[in-house]
DNA sequence: AAACGGATGGGCT
DNA sequence: GCCCATCCGTTTG
C-alpha cells in the first residue's frame, strides 16, 4: 500500500542558471533542492537566498581568482561549497558567464521530503528538533541535506544534486509575495539590497534583515 | 526579545 | 594574525 507517490524530479537546465544573478536570485525561490544520497533523498523548497556579485566587496571573488574561489569562475549552474567559521558549510549555486565570479547563497530551506534522515543528520545533542529549525539557515541547510566538500563543484545539471522547478511538487504556504533585504552576516557591503526570502515564510533564517 | 560569547579551522594579507 | 556569507546555549533587560 503507496504511502506517498515520490515524484519523478527532473533538473533545471543550465539555461535557468544563465540569468542575470540577481533575476536569479529571486527565481530560485520556490525552487527544489535534491540531494539522492546513499542514504536516501532529501528535499528542500528555496526559501531565501543571497546574491554575491562581481563587483561587491562581500563576495569571494572580489579579489579574483585563487583554489577556493576558482568554480565561481566556472560556468553557471555548478555547486560552490565553502567551509565557514571552523565548522560549517554553505551552499551556494554558480551564477554569470564563465570568467565573471557570481553565486547566489542558500540560506534557507523548507524541508519538503525525507524529514526523518534531516532529523537524523542535524540531531543536536540528541534533541530532534521541530521541521522549522531543520534548514533555517545556512549552515543548518548543508547539515540536513548531506552536503559537504565532496559536492563542491558539482553540475547542477545531474544527479546526486539538482535543482527541480516551482512545481515539481504541490504547494504548500500561500503567500509567494517575496521581500527584498540586507544580506545577514557581512561586515562588507552590508547596505546592498540582496537578499530575497518569501514574506512571512516560518522557514526563512531570520525575519529582520533591514 | 535581544545581546553575547565560545567553539573551531581554513584562507589570505 | 586576523577575518570569516554560523550556530547554539546562556545571560540580560
Amino acid at each position: 500500500m503507496p504511502k506517498r507517490r515520490t515524484p519523478a524530479l527532473t533538473p533545471l537546465p543550465r539555461s535557468f542558471y544563465s540569468q542575470p544573478t540577481l533575476l536569479l536570485s529571486r527565481e530560485l525561490l520556490g525552487t527544489y533542492l535534491v540531494h539522492e544520497s546513499a542514504q536516501g533523498r532529501s528535499v528542500g523548497r528555496i526559501v531565501e537566498t543571497e546574491a554575491y556579485l562581481h563587483d561587491d566587496p562581500a563576495c569571494h571573488a572580489y579579489r579574483g581568482i585563487t583554489p577556493r574561489t576558482r568554480v565561481l569562475f566556472g560556468p553557471p549552474g555548478f555547486s560552490y561549497i565553502y567551509f565557514i567559521y571552523g565548522m560549517y558549510w554553505c551552499f551556494n549555486v554558480t551564477a554569470s558567464p564563465k570568467g565573471i565570479g557570481e553565486a547566489v547563497l542558500i540560506r534557507a530551506l523548507e524541508p519538503i521530503e525525507g524529514l526523518a534522515l534531516m532529523k537524523q543528520r542535524r540531531e543536536v545533542r540528541g534533541k530532534t528538533l521541530k521541521d522549522r529549525e531543520l534548514c533555517n539557515g545556512p549552515g543548518k541547510l548543508t547539515i540536513a541535506m548531506g552536503i559537504g566538500p565532496e559536492l563542491n563543484g558539482v553540475d547542477l545539471e545531474r544527479k546526486p544534486l539538482y535543482l527541480a522547478a516551482k512545481d515539481s511538487f504541490p504547494r504548500k504556504n500561500p503567500g509567494q509575495e517575496i521581500e527584498v533585504t540586507t544580506r545577514i552576516g557581512i561586515r562588507k557591503a552590508e547596505h546592498q539590497p540582496y537578499r530575497f526570502s518569501f514574506k512571512d515564510n516560518p522557514f526563512v533564517s531570520r525575519s529582520k534583515g533591514l
